[in-house]
DNA sequence: CTGTATCCTACTCGATACTG
DNA sequence: CAGTATCGAGTAGGATACAG
């Protein structure tokens, strides 16, 4: 994605968090706070697991979300929201309040 | 792209304005109030001529942008944000916001 | 429950040449 | 100047089965 070679930092944050999915996963742990494997999903209804894993690890490897395995059977991981994730906070929110927006005044 | 069929606000969003450039060219309007088409080109740096007309057309039939011909020779089209794009200027600035701030606290 | 492994399709985007 | 036409490559993401 050649993340580190974008001069603008519009450009910048949407090779960060862009894709089909990223914004909706964050979204979702913003909302939650925390989400585990399955929860997330259910969530994103069409999503394979395949899919969903690597989007995690690499929200995970650019340091956006957090994430904690608990040694048991059966096994426990749970998703969040670093720090650094937490301050797209109000640019999920944004999102949210367009989206929202937009479908009132064009509903279908 | 499904656009009406998603129930979530955020993937609405991420479905009207995600893809690689949609974003960087909603924000170059935002900044300079009208752009022609080789001014974009030029902005965002590798894009193809094919590609940035398929991206204005999209932005264009969902009424985020504003497509103003004027019959001249050379000719001369002016791009601008519609009333429904400028309500993107919040999430464009956030976009900014967090990658100059990502940038700034991750250097190189 | 939380993933991996394979295989495959579809779509986005690039390169390049050309046109009104 | 503002595109269109062709062709092609790369990759995101889907389907399905299986594993620890």
């Amino acid at each position: 994605m050649d993340k580190q070679h974008s001069q603008c930092p519009v450009e910048f944050t949407v090779n960060m968090v862009g894709g089909k999915y990223k914004l909706v996963i964050l979204y979702q742990l913003a909302i939650h706070g925390v989400r585990r494997f399955n929860e997330l999903r259910r969530e994103l209804s069409n999503i394979t697991p395949r899919t969903l894993t690597r989007q995690l690890r690499e929200l995970e490897s650019d340091g956006l979300i957090n994430r904690q395995v608990y040694s048991e059977i059966p096994p426990k991981v749970e998703y969040s929201l670093s720090e650094t994730g937490k301050s797209l906070y109000s640019l999920l929110l944004q999102f949210e309040k367009w989206g929202l927006n937009y479908m009132a005044n064009n509903p279908k």
